[in-house]
DNA sequence: TTACGTGCAAATACTTTGCAGTTCC
DNA sequence: GGAACTGCAAAGTATTTGCACGTAA
């Protein structure tokens, strides 16, 4: 049961450490693992909590490196918040921004060809080169907007 | 000449401080005075450079209060960059988003009311309520991007 | 065996806070 | 006179780095 999650994303992150004689290691399968089965949108602090599980030796200096190193290989991608950043696997997904709970944390992902489409011609105009782009969007959730608004009675 | 430039924010920075029972200082009227003067997107350091060419007593931990105060009175607004953020003033503007060039760290602005109706009726549809957002464009700036095409031949 | 990986502790970078003295109302 | 403001130094927070030791190839 285990060893079928992320199969094809171990197969990546190997090849990557190949192709740039890098190692393989224990920590680095455990972390990847964890990873792929978790939540989306792990802060470091949540991963290492659940890489300590079965790990209790992976500190957290090794989860930062290697979240670092699966987002050189395409697999992981960061969502960099105003506090501490959270990260998403990011193999084989399409691009999508995200909406952001104020009040409970959560995450929610969109996408929108259009708002892309409207960017580029944004960008054209003025003749800026689009590498990369942060689209979050914050605010309540349907839950704890329900929620506020009994509150407010 | 110089009692020209900003006016009425003064005049709504005075309100605030009234109606909240703080109180006028020559820091905070010096901070104001500079920040509106200057160019655009200032970074805390920026601000605290351009404020100390006249007044060489005011400190960084002012500018930092200064700014959160303007924020609060609505004249100022913060853009959350990866390390430290940048301001902008933001009274009586229309919402607008930013290209930001990696290369030269200038900022765009742009604004786009179909990008904004699209993300309405995104979280339209998951019943979200929108209470703000950041939608940054990283790349680079017309000239920065022809600057790096020369290199490449 | 040699270069890479790991974990700790220390360093960094930006921002906030505690505190003692000063200023505004 | 009393609450608010200021500036310094210290504390915070999230992340990175130096280093000695361990491990994969």
């Amino acid at each position: 049961m285990a060893s079928a999650v992320g199969r094809e994303e171990k197969e990546v992150l190997n090849a990557y450490l190949l192709k740039n004689h890098l190692k393989r290691s224990e920590q680095r399968e455990a972390i990847l693992d964890v990873f792929l089965r978790a939540e989306k949108h792990l802060s470091v602090d949540d991963l290492l909590g659940l890489v300590q599980k079965r790990h209790p030796d992976i500190g957290r200096t090794t989860v930062y490196r290697t979240l670092k190193l699966l987002q050189e290989a395409g697999l992981a991608s960061e969502l960099p918040l105003d506090g501490e950043s959270r990260f998403e696997p990011d193999y084989n997904r399409a691009h999508h921004d995200h909406f952001i709970c104020k009040s409970c944390g959560d995450i929610f992902e969109f996408s929108s060809p259009e708002i892309e489409r409207l960017q580029d011609l944004a960008a054209e105009e003025i003749g800026f080169v689009i590498q990369g782009h942060r689209h979050q969007i914050f605010g309540l959730c349907r839950r704890c907007a329900a929620k506020a608004n009994e509150a407010h009675r």
